[in-house]
DNA sequence: TTTT
DNA sequence: TTTT
């Protein structure tokens, strides 16, 4: 059944990443994504969106975005069901992107996020990521 | 920003109705919306998310709509952080549409859902649902 | 950049299945969408929009697909240019699906389009459509 | 039924604006929408796809967009047909947005497009465009 | 026909 | 030009 959501939005923290025991890059980041302005409440109001990528894609956003930096992202959201410590059901929800567009530049002087620096040929060390013990089922963040 | 989310799926329970202090009908569902058969995980996965309709598509939905019925759901996702009783912060995810559109017809000899019946005009009493306490910001289902 | 379009609305002919030269399936149909009902104009107006699909699931809207049939179609918009028959230059407007789903089933005793029928195994012959002359970067409807 | 599309692209044009007789403002403006590299084909493929927007938006649009400028659009699909002067039926198609999000800044010293300059009072005179005689169904660029 |  |  169909299932697509676009969204624009900031990253309010930098990507993390990190690798399934076979080898898959995953990569998790949060955007805010500001509501239409409604008079009637006053202020801005903001959702802060769960994203999760995978594979080749999650290794150029973790290599390239950073917190504050505009994104499209394209995708299907996704529900998971668990339970707390206390084993009561609960929900998380998350967009699993299918791509993820860059809308604006670095800026002057940024760098690239902790861990993920360029060696001397320019190259980065892949995986640079952290493994990580679970199923590619799941989402790791 | 943009944030705009279109669904297909069937509802898995029917409807609630309620209204606010001032008036304004709010209904809550949950759709299963299946994922793309994955070969590689041998079942179908399905995703139930929670969907909200404001105002007069409130009362159409709570109206025509029960369990098992096929619609498509265009809207925005929204993210609403709250504390669990242990002062833990959680969030919850829900879809709120803009409009709910239904793509098949009630089986033969359906009723409505209980307490929407129509009365002998053939109008439906309104509002007929459960007034409740809480803001119009909030969700609450 | 960014092009996603998402459509449900009803096939008003038959779908035309062809194929490329190198082999490749390519499907042709037209789906009416209704516009919002907008009461100044007092009547219903409606969108006539050409869609594309390719390779296999060309074949499967070819064989499942007739005229009256509702679906939702997910794709992009793709605008080409050429010169019509008097060297003015003039565009065409089409989606190319990535997918379609089929929102009803066909009515009883309903027949597949013309020549593709199944056979004595129940197997449709493939290719069954008409090879034509074309680029593969072309749109043969 | 259902008809939404979304764009993100660059204008390769000013917007137009004009006025219906009852004073409604209509803009017109085109984007280029790169389409998904395909190694394949070489080059790069564009699709320039008309954008009208209608009312207020109409008029922030002409004030503040330029060529080049990048832009979110979100609407639906419009298909109309109409006779060419030989009498040929041809179809035009152009999106009409809902929405249009301006996705980067104006770049240093750019003015606003010819005949929209604001007064002292840093007030843009409107209606600013040209009043066209059609009818506010046509779109009329 | 845009832009980086 | 479809359909309910």
């Amino acid at each position: 059944m169909l299932n697509r959501i676009i969204l624009i939005g900031r990253l309010v923290r930098d990507p993390e990443l990190r690798y399934t025991p076979s080898g898959t890059a995953v990569a998790g980041f949060t955007i805010a994504v500001d509501r239409p302005y409604a008079a009637r409440q006053g202020e801005r109001q903001t959702d802060f969106i769960d994203i999760v990528v995978w594979q080749k894609q999650a290794e150029v956003c973790h290599r390239n975005l950073t917190k504050g930096r505009l994104v499209a992202v394209e995708g299907r959201l996704q529900v998971r069901s668990y339970e707390d410590n206390q084993g009561i059901r609960r929900k998380a929800a998350e967009v699993v992107a299918d791509t993820v567009r860059f809308l604006d530049r670095p800026r002057e002087g940024e760098k690239a996020p902790e861990g993920a620096a360029p060696n001397q040929e320019g190259e980065f060390p892949e995986p640079f990521g952290q493994v990580v013990d679970f199923s590619e089922d799941d989402i790791p963040f």
